[in-house]
DNA sequence: AAAATATATCGTAATATTGCAATATATAAA
DNA sequence: TTTATATATTGCAATATTACGATATATTTT
């Protein structure tokens, strides 16, 4: 055991989960900040922004880019990472429809 | 090493990542959506619902408990659960935000 | 070509997560 | 009060994650 068993679930509940389980990390949501605080998309950089040392920063930025909630170019010496807007709206139309639609019903028998 | 270092971080990406996290299993997603089916609480009925066994259903709601994505009360023998409509909130407008900032920025040099 | 710079990969130790059988607990029904 | 029902806890094995030093790779600069 140890290994979650994804085959018995969707493909849409697996695909949420593997968002936010990408997100589940304060670091990884650290480097989504960084990214939007330059209001582009950075070539290097994000490693002094981080309080962890450079392989750490390079396996979380490999998940990001794994879970596809961010992308990364290269630009000749440098990599050159930008948020995936795709996955955002993904994640914000999730949370977005459980919200209004828990604000519909008002069944709040908790 | 192995332990992630919440301590360098804010309290607000921690909570970010606690709250990301806690949905990034498809079973813990799974009892989400089943929970949003139902229109109301669901006092019991969750174990039967799911393809895993009555404690690891169990561990999975304790964790959800534990991000407060879900509240649970005790109704006679059974557990009513429903979904903690605040965290869902705090979820939608943190993507909001983010989707909303990229799509005004359109710097899309990725 | 050699040195510098930026990032990735490998190897490994510490810790966390996942899953379940067995068992405990607590309320409801008989 | 005994039995049934619902959920939690314990204990444990398998696997995953986190973190980083050492090292590899690849491009740019000198």
């Amino acid at each position: 055991m140890g290994a979650t068993k994804t085959d018995h679930f969707t493909d849409y509940q697996n695909h949420i989960a593997t968002l936010s389980k990408a997100l589940g990390h304060p670091a990884r949501v650290a480097i989504i900040e960084y990214l939007m605080k330059v209001d582009t998309c950075i070539c290097g950089d994000i490693v002094n922004e981080l309080p962890l040392a450079q392989p750490t920063v390079s396996q979380h930025l490999k998940e990001l880019k794994n879970a596809r909630l961010i992308k990364g170019n290269i630009e000749g010496n440098a990599i050159c990472y930008c948020i995936d807007e795709k996955s955002m709206t993904k994640l914000r139309d999730y949370f977005a429809n459980i919200s209004d639609s828990l604000e519909k019903k008002k069944s709040n028998c908790c």
